[in-house]
DNA sequence: GACTTTTTCGACGTACTGTCGAAAATCCAC
DNA sequence: GTGGATTTTCGACAGTACGTCGAAAAAGTC
């Protein structure tokens, strides 16, 4: 699964080295776009030589996957109350937001990093579109529910518009310096979307 | 302005080389994205060698800055009326998107090159930054006014929410294969977004 | 036909990527 | 602990693309 070349089994020395780089990957992204950072200096944190490097990665791709890939858990986290339930619940979708938000703020570069090299990169086009399959499927599910029970007006596919929705979030988090301040809008602006303003709230502060 | 290293002036021989190295850009990026476009095809398309392109063009990033700049008037083209109107115009809205969905169409690979660069892309940044606050510039002005005159209901600041307009056509048409597709569910979204759905209109087809 | 400007290009230096094969370190059974 | 297998390391090499320099050829001017 993970594009590990050489190893067989068995926790190693091998193994504090592969968390090195991986350490060292996040440490780099904190301080510098994805682009700008070479094997060399991966290579280097982890204290092996570059052709070492080779030994536990096929590319800085497959790093950046596995870096991806430990934060996929917490990409959807808190989102399960607002996407289980119904109505325009902005307290629920605002929990969702602020969580997808935080995420952004602490891992900005590696996700914005990765949303520019997904076209023109499978494994990263896969996860994201793996991410984006999953939220658009449970969100569509909801504002389908929501439709039949009156909740919510007819308009766009509800496949269509969670994929907008979906794509909103991106954007505005990845053009964001805060997302978090971007939060309390972005809650307005969804409910809109699904419901018009069936659902209008008062955004406190 | 555009970054042209050697040339004083006089039409000369230069110039024809100079048009031959856009026109061999747009060729390539209709079949192939920017990504993956060397100089040296860039150079061979012109009949020159590869040391030459760089008495023409700085490198290839200013010649995505040349197309780019070609195409800025098209970029807002038939989107007067619907900047320039007010209320919940879903037709002039219709004529804007339906414009920039076409130039999508045509120019898919270049723009999304450029978007995908844009960040560690001073240039290309800039000129991203220059369109996308024009738009905001115009269509908050446009929100205000309709929320001045009770057409449109209060929310977020009127140029984040232009600026969310912005950034969501731009991902939405980034991301579709076919963008004239998605031209009718942004209408009813965009209009969701600034009117909530006093202006809910039922597309056509 | 000299003189200037424009245009061309080969040679060079740099940065980064990825592969190969041999050696060193480590592990494991006996 | 020693011998053979496995894991880990790295130097050397080959490839690709970028961007610069300076000398020369081509074109334009008087």
């Amino acid at each position: 699964m993970s594009t590990l070349p050489g190893r067989r089994r068995g926790p190693s020395k091998g193994d504090r080295r592969e968390r090195a780089i991986l350490e060292t990957a996040r440490a780099l992204l904190a301080r510098k776009p994805l682009a700008d950072i070479t094997i060399d200096e991966l290579a280097a944190g982890a204290e092996i030589s570059r052709s070492s490097f080779y030994f536990y990665f096929d590319s800085k791709i497959a790093v950046v996957v596995a870096l991806l890939h430990d934060m996929s858990g917490d990409l959807g986290r808190d989102s399960g109350p607002w996407l289980d339930g119904s109505g325009p619940d902005a307290e629920s979708l605002r929990a969702a937001l602020t969580a997808l938000a935080v995420l952004w703020r602490d891992q900005s570069r590696l996700l914005a990093g990765a949303l520019a090299a997904a076209p023109g990169c499978p494994p990263i086009a896969q996860w994201r579109a793996g991410l984006r399959a999953a939220h658009v499927q449970r969100l569509a599910a909801r504002i389908e529910r929501d439709r039949a029970a009156g909740l919510a007006p007819a308009g766009p596919g509800a496949r269509v518009l969670a994929g907008l929705i979906d794509d909103l979030r991106a954007a505005a988090f990845a053009g964001a310096e805060d997302p978090e301040a971007l939060v309390g809008d972005l809650v307005t602006v969804e409910l809109r979307m699904i419901y018009g303003n069936f659902g209008d709230h008062h955004p406190a502060g």
